[in-house]
DNA sequence: TGTCCGCGGGTGT
DNA sequence: ACACCCGCGGACA
């Protein structure tokens, strides 16, 4: 399953994991290890997002703390997935007036 | 709220 | 092989 790049089983369970989440919607990192059979490794989880090898195909930005506290994005600690968040609920809201 | 420690896995040396 | 890093979580004060 994979000709692209050097990605450990791991990684591509959590990419894997967190492309099902739904448009405008957030998952925890705690969802996602749960996700994927290892409850504990949430912390590995975040590592693998900071790494995230296709940001424009893996929606990264859905995954939040559990707290409901955004954490970091692009390495830092931003509004940015907040801001990414909002414009896919908003969209959302406005294809379901279609 | 703010700290503190445990946790699983990745990367550099 | 080892040490150090991390976009977290849960407990406790």
């Amino acid at each position: 399953m994979n000709t692209a790049h050097k990605l450990t089983k791991f990684q591509w369970q959590v990419l894997k994991a967190t492309t099902t989440i739904p448009l405008g919607q957030t998952r925890s990192y705690q969802w996602v290890a749960r996700k994927i059979g290892k409850p504990k490794a949430v912390r590995a989880v975040g590592q693998a997002l900071r790494r995230n090898p296709y940001p424009l195909t893996i929606p990264c930005h859905r995954v939040i703390k559990s707290d409901g506290s955004f954490g970091g994005y692009e390495g830092k600690y931003s509004n940015k997935k907040k801001q990414l968040l909002e414009l896919e609920r908003s969209l959302v809201t406005s294809f379901k007036k279609l």
